[in-house]
DNA sequence: ATCCTCCCCTAC
DNA sequence: TAAGGTAGGGGAGGAT
């Protein structure tokens, strides 16, 4: 039985350990873990005897939950056998009899129910009118009255409390009484209210027009037009623009000049020192209504809970000094072990990947075992591995190398074969399925609870920060349910979360205990299911159909009892007896329901929701509160079609679902509104890839650093991959780099901060051809790579690898040297076959790319070329002249069959041919023998794609000379996007373009003038650094308006310098006068003008040419709707005629303001576009 | 249609 | 000080 097929690594250095086979400490832990069916074992007595840990509060918490009280539990499950006698027992059906019952009948059911459900309308009806409904508020900073009290005031009057400004929530409100620069220019757009619009709103039970308390900077004086409803304006004198200026009352800490030490939010500390959980329930979520008109959107996807703008003292005054640097960040040598030691998410991870492992063979070994009859319910259980357990129960706290914490050594033994998986799809729509959902209550600080009986009942979190400062950028992984009366969440930072409850109490991370209490956990699970899936460490799902079939045939109780609920109750039980800790189950005959139920069911209870109750549960839910929807989803929803309220969103139909969220998506959520979901649970998927990335502390001066750091995250991926017994055929290196308008230590200690993500891919293969696993040609290719982006190593915040086309080592022993290798492949073969083995890889995808598969276009070749934009353009450029000539007239040669490149053939621009692809070779000749040889090598697999995430433009410098649009739109080159392209990408892209398109007259454009409007500043940094935007780009601005603009304004013009940029952006103005600009459209100029200014220098053309589009853009919009400039605050107001043009505006005034935050760091002063 | 690649998104 | 990892689903849009 044992273990991980995988040996530990030789090299003996710690890191090497990090997943060790053995644990014995937690094999210990398990062995003196009183499980269900062990002697002393009691599952079915009553919770007070066994829960010493469980805090009253917790029990008696959720009054909803139908039954949920474990006194009610009654059964009779009896069963014995202890774990050091894993094989034997295998309980009899007959002898699973759970009693009927703890409710006593139907009758005691229902008058509980119907008791609590009154008790809920009562609550519901005394409580304040609902006035804020439908409102998303967010409360910047310090604010009077306290964020607390009007925390409690949007609650009780059924609005949202948004604790940040994330994509999960649209916020419609920010209230504040003061905001730095910085969030005045990032909430520009928002409705910015002051405090008393709350407050006097509630006092007149109507929500007041928020314009007459809107927040105004000091700069003009007082209220625009307030004071006219507004009884008490209350500008206490404090509500200053500057950050300085912040409240009078006491500030914890005054903010330094220009940027504010506190990156979060300012608040006053509430004058109470004793917690003070709010009365009212958390916002129901179910209750999550949402109807905002101008939601909250932020630009930039990245930073969400930190403040993007503003800069982390601590950590500039770290950085300041150079070794401290290096003995704290990604420079260190330790850095990466002692960081993954730490990670809380690094372990989740990692626990996950074990545990489904785990499960899957424990699952191969329940079919092996192929126990039959009688065997069929043995239970699970949990054994140890090869290590002799000598260790004593948690070992746990010490100082303690990483691997301990890995789950390795421990095997389940499921106890049945689970059914009869293998074959039929996913899809099993039985209604009789009982799934259930069962997940720890707040679990890390559960189990952190465990040896801190002290603070049970108390607002408490766990987060790395243990001392008392009040603006620690430290993460809380997990909230007690005490800490979250006061909207603290988990992935809060504890400066927030000290904002909202100044006395909630710190808890270490321990994580030996949660990967312990996690076995246990899963054990119990695998004794009761049929078949299970690991969710995370915390958190599973179970099939438990037959078992509540056997109970419900066996039952000896009323009819009505429900033995699923039984089941569940007892499977807490057992846990909670196992760990001391809650678990909260949901139950319901699919998963979708079973992980809404949960919701329901926590904290400490369980529900089982039924069919008939599902359509009255779901509409009150938001689209959001489904699994594997989030913030993205409920954006478009709202957007596209009113509302993200299930409710509302049920009367859609399936084919207008499908338009707005897609395909897939549309049909599931059409399904999910329904309460349908036929999925099955899974638990033997193959994995598909491996990879580490760090995008913490990553401070690096030099390349010569950075490459030493890629090296060593090179060994962890190496490490990861032998531990899994795979190599890989394809490596991808991820890329964080600085947002230009991003400071350079952002918010959160020695976080990324706002960053633009670069991913690109390339092959990956040993010197034999074959896949791979070496850390040292890891490293190679990876370096590679990220140097191929030519990034300054001080703007790199985030370095990732990850490796793809995975195979079994063992396979891969047989395989064939493929890879690189150069085949002289028939016309069939070479086509979209990536060689041979790569079919062979992947094993899932079955036989596809079979050679049969190529139709064989041409005819007579002999040899078959690659698609033109597959081909690898590095290599291409690396050809001998001869040969290279020969390629681009066979291309051109076959130009008028269907292998013509698109225009997309324009995205294949390898990021490092900085050396300028030469038009055409002057010689002709050359034999077709050597194509093969060569197209092999040009082919996709060989060739390193580039794919800047958000839009990369460098500033134009050396234009490509002068093309008309008329040329850009024969060659399918959508000029917009030609224009944001850095010259030398321009150049190479028109002659690839012309290069494809047949045998095209080819001017040649590097013959025309040059005309190098910009001229490239010193050679230090080149522009081709930058990467161009993909061709899907190509279509960001599509707008029919704006492509027919263009076409029907096809003047001849070049697009190389400031005028081609000026008149683009007319036409963009223009063409899209009677809209919003489009967010991408936006996010693509920013990203030009930024790096304009970025790559500046003082005087140099990349300043100039962002004012003088800057300018440009400012007439255009003057132009079009002067009316408006000013009124960029105001939203509605005289509204709709000028919707677009304010929205312009606001773009415009954004934009402005990034550029004068860059201008003050670069230059010292702010743009003047006077 | 169905694939593939390059992302975005989501979850814990 | 803090430790923002990681794998997989699926959409968009082009290739086949
Ligand atoms: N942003 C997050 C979310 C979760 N976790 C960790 C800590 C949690 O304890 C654990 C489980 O996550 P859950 O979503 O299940 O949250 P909790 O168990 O803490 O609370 P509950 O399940 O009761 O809502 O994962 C984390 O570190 N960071
Ligand atoms: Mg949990």
């Amino acid at each position: 039985m044992s273990r991980s097929p995988r040996a530990l690594r030789p090299d003996g250095s710690q890191s090497s350990d990090y997943f060790g086979d053995e644990d014995s400490g937690f094999l210990q832990a398990l062995r003196t873990t009183v499980l269900p069916g062990d002697p002393g074992y009691e599952p079915l007595a009553p919770a007070p005897a066994l829960a010493p840990m469980r805090p009253s509060t917790v029990t008696s918490a959720r009054p909803t939950v139908v039954a949920s009280t474990p006194v009610t539990v009654v059964k009779s499950l009896k069963r014995s056998r202890s774990l050091s006698e894993p094989d034997e027992v295998a309980i009899a059906p007959e002898d699973d009899t759970y009693a009927p019952s703890k409710f006593d009948g139907f009758g005691d059911y229902m008058r509980r129910k119907r008791a609590k459900l009154q008790i809920q309308n009562a609550e519901f009806e005394s409580e304040a009118p609902k006035i804020f409904e439908g409102l998303a508020i967010y409360i910047n900073g310090w604010t009077q009255p306290s964020v607390q009290d009007l925390r409690k005031l949007i609650v009780k009057h059924g609005g949202v409390f948004q604790p940040y400004l994330d994509k999960k929530g649209l916020v419609t409100h920010i209230i504040t009484n003061s905001l730095t620069p910085a969030k005045i220019a990032e909430f520009k757009h928002m409705k910015v209210v002051r405090p008393e619009w709350l407050v006097d709103s509630a006092k007149a039970g109507i929500v007041l027009p928020w314009r007459n308390y809107m927040y105004v900077p000091h700069q003009r004086p007082e209220h625009s037009q307030g004071a006219a409803i507004a009884q008490r304006t209350l500008h206490n004198g404090f509500k200053t623009t500057h950050p300085k200026a912040t409240p009078k009352p006491s500030t914890p800490k005054p903010s330094p000049p220009e940027q504010p030490a506190v990156p979060d939010v300012f608040v006053e500390p509430p004058s109470s020192d004793q917690p003070e959980p709010e009365p009212e329930p958390e916002p129901d979520a179910n209750r999550f209504k949402i109807h905002s008109t101008d939601p909250v959107k932020p630009r930039s996807v990245d930073d969400a809970p930190y403040a993007r703008w503003t800069s982390n003292l601590h950590a500039q005054r770290a950085m300041a000094d150079p070794e401290w640097r290096k003995a704290h960040t990604s420079a260190s040598a330790d850095f990466i072990d002692g960081y993954y030691r730490n990670s809380r998410l690094h372990h989740l991870s990692t626990w996950k990947a074990e545990l489904k492992r785990l499960v899957q063979e424990a699952q191969i070994c329940a079919e092996d075992l192929g126990n039959t009859g009688s065997d069929a319910h043995g239970e699970a259980s949990l054994k140890e591995g090869a290590a002799a357990p000598t260790k004593v129960t948690d070992a746990g706290d010490g100082a303690v190398d990483p691997l301990q914490y890995s789950m390795r050594g421990a095997e389940f033994v499921l106890r049945s074969p689970s059914k009869s998986k293998g074959k039929g799809k996913a899809r099993e729509p039985s209604q009789d399925r009982v799934i259930m959902h069962c997940d720890f209550d707040s679990f890390f600080v559960s189990a952190g609870l465990i040896g801190r009986p002290d603070l049970r009942g108390k607002p408490v979190v766990v987060c790395h920060s243990q001392d008392g400062s009040s603006s620690s950028t430290s993460e809380i992984a997990s909230a007690s349910y005490e800490a979250r009366k006061f909207g603290i969440k988990n992935g809060m930072s504890l400066q927030q979360a000290r904002t909202l409850c100044p006395t909630v109490r710190t808890i270490p991370y321990e994580f030996e205990r949660y990967k312990e209490f996690s076995l246990k956990f899963y054990t119990i699970l695998m004794s009761h299911a049929d078949d299970l899936q690991a969710v995370s460490v915390d958190e599973a799902l179970i099939d438990v159909s037959s078992t509540v079939a056997q109970l419900r045939t066996s039952a000896l109780a009323s009819p009505t009892a429900d033995p699923a609920k039984d089941l569940a109750e007892s499977i807490r039980s057992q846990v909670r007896n196992a760990t001391g800790c809650e678990v909260s189950i949901g139950i319901a005959h699919n998963i979708l329901l079973a992980r809404l139920a949960t919701r329901r069911a926590k904290p400490a209870g369980s529900f089982h929701l039924l069919p008939d109750a599902v359509p009255e549960f779901m509409v009150e839910h938001d689209i959001a509160d489904l699994h594997g929807f989030g913030g993205s989803a409920r954006k478009k929803a709202q957007e596209k079609l009113g509302s993200s309220r299930l409710g509302d969103l049920v009367r859609k139909s399936r084919g207008v679902l499908i338009d707005t969220l897609g395909r897939a998506t549309g049909e599931t959520l059409y399904n999910a509104i329904r309460g349908e979901d036929d999925r099955r649970l899974e638990s033997d998927k193959k994995r598909k890839s491996v990879s580490a990335e760090i995008n913490y502390g990553i401070r690096l001066v030099d390349d010569e650093e950075a490459r030493t750091f890629i090296y060593r995250l090179a060994r962890e991926v190496a490490r990861r991959l032998e531990q899994e017994g795979v190599i890989g055929r394809s490596i991808t290196m991820k890329i964080l780099k600085r947002d230009a308008a991003a400071p350079v230590e952002p918010s959160k200690f020695l976080g990324h901060g706002p960053c633009d993500v670069y991913n690109k891919q390339g092959p990956l293969s040993g010197r034999d051809g074959r896949a791979t696993g070496d850390a040292e040609i890891i490293g190679e290719h990876a370096w590679r790579l990220l140097d191929s982006f030519h990034f300054d190593a001080k703007e790199l915040r985030g370095l990732g690898i990850q490796i793809q086309k995975l195979q079994s080592v063992n396979e891969a022993e047989n395989a064939e040297p493929g890879q690189a290798r150069l085949n002289f492949q028939r016309v069939e073969g070479a086509r979209r076959e990536r060689p041979v083995d790569e079919s062979t890889v992947d094993t899932s995808t079955g036989p596809v790319a079979g050679p049969s598969n190529a139709p064989t276009s041409g005819a007579v070749v002999a040899f078959d070329l690659p698609r033109f934009s597959q081909v690898d353009q590095d290599v291409l450029c690396a050809l001998p002249a001869d040969i290279r000539e020969e390629l681009d007239g066979e291309y051109k040669r076959r130009s008028a069959s269907p292998a013509i490149p698109p225009p997309d053939a324009l995205d294949s621009r390898p990021s490092r041919a900085r050396t300028p692809v030469p038009l055409f070779p002057s010689k002709p000749g050359g034999k077709l023998t050597n194509f093969a040889r060569i197209t092999q090598q040009l082919a996709p697999r060989s060739r390193p794609s580039v794919s800047p995430k958000k839009s990369i433009f460098a500033p134009g410098r050396g234009g490509p000379g002068k093309v008309s649009a008329a040329e850009l739109e024969k060659l399918e080159i959508d000029p917009v996007v030609f224009t944001l392209l850095p010259p030398d990408v321009q150049r190479e892209q028109l002659l690839r373009a012309r290069l494809a398109k047949s045998g095209a007259a080819l001017p040649d454009a590097t013959q025309g003038p040059r005309k190098v409007l910009k001229p490239r500043r010193r050679a230090t940094r080149s522009p081709s650094t930058q990467i161009y935007a993909p061709p899907p780009q190509a279509h960001v601005l599509e707008p029919a308006s704006l492509k027919q603009q263009m076409k029907g304004s096809a003047e001849k013009r070049s697009f190389a310098d400031v005028d081609e940029v000026q008149s683009l952006l007319e036409r963009w103005v223009v063409g899209y006068r009677h809209w919003a600009p489009k967010e991408k459209d936006v996010e693509m100029f920013r990203k030009y003008l930024l790096q304009c200014m970025d790559n500046a220098v003082v005087g140099d053309e990349g300043l100039e040419t962002a004012v003088a589009v800057m300018k440009w853009w400012l007439v255009l919009l003057r132009r079009q709707w002067e009316h408006c400039e000013d009124h960029g605050l105001e939203d509605e107001g005289e509204s709709g005629k000028c919707k677009a043009g304010q929205s312009w505006w606001k773009v415009f005034r954004e934009v402005k303001q990034e550029m004068d935050v860059v201008a003050r760091r670069r230059f010292g002063g702010s743009l003047s576009l006077l």
